[in-house]
DNA sequence: GAGCTTTCGCTACGAGTCGTAGCGTAATGG
DNA sequence: CCATTACGCTACGACTCGTAGCGAAAGCTC
């Protein structure tokens, strides 16, 4: 999680069940206090470990933040459901899920926001949370290609710009959905972005 | 800005030029210490007024970068270009151009997170911030399907819909290209990003 | 089991920030 | 001139931070 135990063979193992508390009770504290009102005495004292434990772990509130949010999309899958456009509605709609969530609602744009001015910080939060979404996106994208229902993108580099490209689109609009404009990011929401992805805007709405 | 002097017609006025002094140091002060280690104290040292003084007007930190970081969006515009495409380009990087700066960056998403907690300030954002980019969406919809780009919608609840989703995928996609990607919206990613919303993902790319 | 190593819980601490209260002074309108 | 409001300044208790020091606990190796 944090530090792969790199050479310590001897002495008293770190308590495992020790991790999963303190990233419980951080969850559970951004859900009752969010992210401004958080404190890691606070955590500690949910977690029933002492402060001094998890400084010796984490080296401060945004690394932990991250570790404990990063757990919430763990349950992200991509399952084939014949079409790009129904696979696209599937996991947008567990994404929203998610982001439904109090404790991922205050967490995940606050420690962003702390990202903008920390690299290392940026790089934990791309490795744990980031990557795992883009990886969604591409493996849609490769089995849309295989079915014919997007053309190949021989080139390597423009097919990097452009998996960049879906992944922003996608994920940015549905954190703007729901975290800016404040609004559910139902079933109905998700069926009209998705026919604006793969058909554009100046194609009229086939359904009205 | 923050109250609109309801009643009060006697005794000394508020300066204008504290009002202004205060902004312009939250900025400062957001991009040399970021939001986290921005305190109101520093912030009123760097105004050449006094802490309290700063309490009288603002109930808090939140509150001030809203209004501080609300009038970096002041310049956004939405001239006349002559296709919806160019329209869209030139407000895109218009909005790119402003999220590329440091205050806004560490500010923006900072306030976001807060408000996921507070309604009050949500409202704030919505009324201050998000509004104003909500319009760009609406009129620049509206001179499309004059031009007969877009399809014209009778129906008002759809039309508000539609216009909602546009505003979601265009402002998102920006900010998570800027702020979670890290990578800038620069006239490449810019005009790919607009072929993509017009046109959709299942139309070739003509310029390959 | 003996001994070594590392972690853990606990307490205490200085430093820093918060938000407010109190006071005297400055600026404006009637 | 006088009521009223804003301002600058100081001081304050409350809180959080992150660290240090200590003794006890829990493993591993021999």
């Amino acid at each position: 999680m944090q530090s792969r135990t790199p050479a310590s063979r001897t002495g008293r193992p770190r308590s495992a069940a020790a991790d999963a508390a303190i990233l419980a009770a951080t969850r559970a504290a951004l859900v009752e206090l969010g992210w401004s009102k958080l404190t890691l005495g606070d955590v500690a004292t949910r977690a029933g470990v002492a402060k001094t434990t998890l400084y010796r772990r984490w080296a401060g509130k945004h690394e932990l933040v991250v570790d404990a949010v990063a757990e919430l999309f763990d349950e992200l899958e991509m399952p084939d459901r014949g079409s790009l456009a129904a696979d696209i509605e599937g996991v947008v709609l567990q994404f929203a899920a998610i982001l439904d969530r109090p404790e991922a609602r205050s967490g995940l744009m606050a420690v962003v926001a702390e990202s903008t001015r920390d690299d290392a910080l940026r790089e934990r939060i791309r490795a744990s949370i980031v990557d795992r979404q883009m990886r969604l996106v591409l493996e849609g994208r490769a089995r849309a290609q295989c079915r014919g229902e997007l053309p190949p993108e021989p080139d390597a580099a423009e097919s990097a710009r452009t998996g960049d490209l879906i992944f922003d689109m996608v994920a940015g609009a549905v954190v703007h959905r729901t975290l800016v404009s404040g609004k559910p990011a139902d079933e109905e929401w998700v069926h009209s972005f998705t026919r604006v992805l793969l058909t554009g805007l100046t194609t009229p709405d086939p359904s009205t």
